[in-house]
DNA sequence: AATGAATGAGTCTTCATTCAT
DNA sequence: AATGAATGAAGACTCATTCAT
């Protein structure tokens, strides 16, 4: 998924360590340990340990960004979108599990430019999918006496738990958690 | 709140610190030195570092759990009784944001032995909030096609990311947003 | 042994961990725990953990020398006499081999004006037995041809070896050791 | 000696000071300053303080083997050899009385399983020169009622011993304290 | 006679990073 | 492209001792 030269095998290597004992816990010693490469080999791919931290957010970033766009700009009624919206995230929050752990564990441990970049491309997509709320609300179809930047925060508070229980070898497959989270949601925003 | 006494002190400055920059972040020097005591003190009253997080833990579990006590040995109806528990719920967390953010990073630092405990705690308090969405399934109130531990994640998941949005200084007060977060989950549950 | 007060109880715990883990690797909260007091009343009877160390080594010094003295004194020949003072020295030793072990672990640890004391004292001691290996090779009885303190320093080096691999549970017992010993020692001087 | 790369010259410095002060009362830090290095640099070499005292008894005890076995293998008669098995033991323990001295002091302060090494490590040894009396016994040359293991433990105390007075000054030379120390064993061990 | 809170200097160790090769 | 030795600042924690009560 990240590719198998040196800077892959970081990445892999760095990600897996992130989620599993968080940032400060992870020593650089020990990734480089983990991808079987040296501190040297290390420093001459990435300036530091926090651009390690830069490099897995932006993936994820962009991949979830992307996501969203394509099912937004869809032609299906908006209550569809949305719910595809929400069961994509959902899934893809549980595929790549580890991302988000690391995501919520350690924004706060970028160094305040690449924690402001992270926040902005974040605030992002947030407001794409709040558009999707706000267009439903305008169409009639969603209760308008609920704030959309509420159901928001309310709906992604939800979507970030999720490494906190989900557990691969439980007996929910991410798709069916995708359903149930989607229904909420719809359900929620029912008039 | 945590009484002025030398240990007091340590926990407020503590907890404060530990939301701001997070557990590993923070040094047990800049405790001592905000709470104005010397480091040999700290370790008169406190075993380790993460003795501190584990009182800090320990005061809010105690706090939310006789809270929602309370209001599930009401007699109101159960769709009455679920509001008032996520209002509930909702407001004394912003109320202690503090906590709350520790609670959320670092529950994973802490010894394996302590992190067993609170995790326990956590889940006690979990079951009696699923328990009251269950008393409403079989009733008949609530839509029964979700399963009730879901709907459990899927609302401290927004519960817990209250730390992550919320500001004292915004536009909604803690009951306001309390109201909307019951709101979205009854609504949710509708039949 | 020592006296259920508490300057005994006292110095009776400080030998036993002093002997067990080391001077510096005990700390005096450990010994004023084992002892069942604070730390304050340990410092009301003894100045410091030095003076603790000094007050163990004095007894014992205090106590092998008086035994000497009393053996030398007798009538009996004088292989006779530097057999008996071995055997005692040897039963003596292991009777109180934690402080034989103390002895030896930490004279180093003691501060300068203490230690030549308590060298001074354990000179006084060697030279008593010196006098009577040189009075049996002024008499003839034991060969010549070693220098007294050289055998006096061969010998004790064994006594002080005892700490470090006798055991109460093994299958000898004091006496027959100190037998063992003394015999190899007069057997060594035999002209 | 050791070398003087950086890792010899962190040896022989804690070699000089654990010798002269003790394990524990030598710092990490008055090691690195007499070697003339960095601490991170220590840490680079040795896994911690224990490390570097491991590595000094690993090095006299292989020293002590070897010159051990090269004696015992010789075609001589038995007290010949046991001569100058005891000859070279005095004679090499007072050529390394540093490592000696740290030997006694602090083998106990290693970690239980480094300890454990150690100590079988110097077991193999006395056995070794255990056999050579039990040899001497059967073929009745040396005197039987004394068990050669207890002769061991009375020789080797003397040994040990030997860093607690013997100086470079003094009017003695390694090789006469040798001569004297194998006299006495011999002398101890005639029918 | 005894307490126990408080001190502050000191301990070992970790770690991200640099740099000559 | 890669090594690995070396740095130096910072980390958590310990402990003998003091002192007001």
């Amino acid at each position: 998924m990240v590719g198998d030269g040196v800077p892959g095998r970081l990445l892999s290597a760095a990600t897996k360590l992130f989620a599993q004992k968080g940032f400060d816990r992870t020593s650089v010693q020990e990734i480089v340990a983990a991808a079987g490469v040296t501190k040297g080999a290390m420093y001459h791919y990435f300036g530091s340990k926090d651009d390690l931290l830069s490099e897995i957010y932006g993936r994820v970033l962009r991949l979830q960004t992307e996501q969203l766009e394509k099912v937004a700009a869809t032609e299906a009624p908006v209550p569809e979108r949305l719910r595809r919206a929400a069961l994509d995230v959902v899934v893809s929050t549980i595929e790549n599990l580890d991302d988000t752990k690391i995501f919520l564990q350690s924004v706060h441990q970028l160094s305040p430019d690449r924690s402001r970049a992270v926040r902005a491309e974040r605030r992002r997509y947030h407001e794409r999918f709040r558009s999707l709320i706000e267009e439903g609300q305008r169409a009639g179809v969603f209760r308008a006496d609920k704030p959309a930047d509420i159901v928001v925060d309310f709906f992604f508070g939800s979507v970030h738990h999720l490494g906190a229980w989900y557990r691969t070898s439980g007996k929910l497959s991410a798709h069916q958690v995708g359903e149930h989270y989607a229904g909420l949601l719809l359900g929620a925003l029912r008039p």
